[in-house]
DNA sequence: CGGTCCGTTGAGAGTGATCAACGTTAGTGG
DNA sequence: CCACTAACGTTGATCACTCTCAACGGACCG
């Protein structure tokens, strides 16, 4: 399975059926250009996406305007389940680069609950891990300082990034602007700023023009508010898949 | 199906078999006195639960020691599906009034996952559905002052427990302490105190001795950063669910 | 070569944290 | 039934982090 399809096969072996099935996605996807608002709070639901390629923000707004931004995906996250639940999308997916995406119709989706247990149940608990970030995320904001949500971010980003292979000696491409980052992590752009700049005095970081450069994983670890979750591997799979 | 198991039908009309599964839960169910630890961070995971009686809180402890409470958990809510996706706990899983829990072993939840279709697809949507209710959440964290956080928090619970006729005009029990509401919004159990006086004297809201009552819902209405999702109904669930 | 978006920096204001003390309720054992 | 104790709620004073407002520099794009 060639990347980023690869991480549908986390939980689960897949069978030959399974393997069609996905690539069947990936015949027909779509391109969206830099901006673009893939699917709008409010818009109906016309089942969910599969981002193959490039970042996509999760966001709400609120009454006051503000925009909470709740997930930066990266490719080979499935995106808009949480939607499913509601009568009209509850987030906005948007596009921070230029975007793949395969799109999974409501239509398709039931047939792959009924036909494919093995990626149904590997979706499954993709979701759940979502629900352990959010939790993640929503400590970092409610319990530390901005300098200690910047350091979670980054590390977990880098974290991120480094399972798709983007990652080099530490530098990771950084596509969001430090209004989005301050967006994400519930401080203003500007205070993200300082922050940053903050992370660079103290020789904890380097800044490039669209990336970041770790330079003390240690000292960034310290700061962070938490450690990274163990993510269950197959075997935990199995046992809940039966047999 | 007797309450609060009728919300496992909120997404699916169930089979007898299905029906027959629900009611198996409810004859092995175990008791927890109040502030019982059900399952801490870092524990085995031993299956999920289904919440029969009593309030349970989910919360992460981060290294500094602080506290953060990610869902409060009312009757007819399932427990623990996060930690499925990792190698132990994710959360701590708290009882804050004696509880009636139905425990549901990995082995059970795999034969659930193969044997019942609608099951198995209510509990997917509804654990969409919380994550719908942790972005939203976060949202107000990340997002909103002390007043607004606390008249968000206070309406939800308030829509929550009338679901299952716990509120009578716009009173409703309230069983946690400042302290934990304020583990809860991200802000000290000192300024909780103050905005929830300051919501008392504005007249929007009155504290009884574990109770609180709404005075005036528009006004709080009005405060809160957000509106309430509209939940998709059975029509959803059965174009998801094919045939 | 303009324009817009993004990043950067300064000064001042405000919300909420911290520290400290006291009142009140509830639970416990005599 | 009362005394005692601990947990919870309440209030004041001070401090710090982050927001707001404002201005400017730089980079990319048309």
């Amino acid at each position: 399975m060639q990347p980023p399809f690869h991480r549908l096969e986390e939980y689960a072996r897949l069978s030959p059926f399974e393997l069609g099935l996905a690539e069947g996605w990936d015949g027909s996807c779509q391109f969206f250009p830099k901006r673009t608002v893939i699917r709008r709070e409010g818009d109906p639901i016309d089942g969910v996406f599969f981002l193959k390629d490039g970042w996509v923000t999760s966001s709400l707004l609120m009454r006051s305007g503000q925009k909470q931004i709740v997930k930066v995906h990266l490719p080979g996250d499935m995106l808009g389940f949480p939607s499913l639940a509601l009568e009209t999308a509850g987030e906005t997916l948007e596009a921070l680069s230029e975007v793949t995406l395969c799109h999974i119709s409501n239509h398709d989706l039931s047939q792959l609950f009924e036909a494919a247990p093995g990626l149904s149940l590997g979706i499954f608990l993709s979701t759940q891990k979502e629900r352990i970030a959010l939790m993640r995320q929503l400590s970092w904001i409610g319990g530390s300082s901005s300098a200690e949500r910047m350091a979670a971010f980054l590390l977990d980003l880098h974290d991120r990034l480094a399972l798709s292979g983007k990652v080099a000696s530490g530098t990771f491409p950084m596509l969001l602007t430090q209004e989005q980052v301050g967006e994400l992590l519930g401080i203003t752009s500007i205070h993200v700023n300082r922050t940053i700049k903050d992370l660079c005095r103290s020789g904890m970081i380097e800044q490039g023009s669209r990336s970041i450069t770790i330079k003390s994983f240690e000292r960034l670890r310290a700061l962070s508010p938490d450690e990274p979750p163990t993510y269950a591997g197959e075997p935990r799979w199995r046992r809940l898949g039966g047999k």
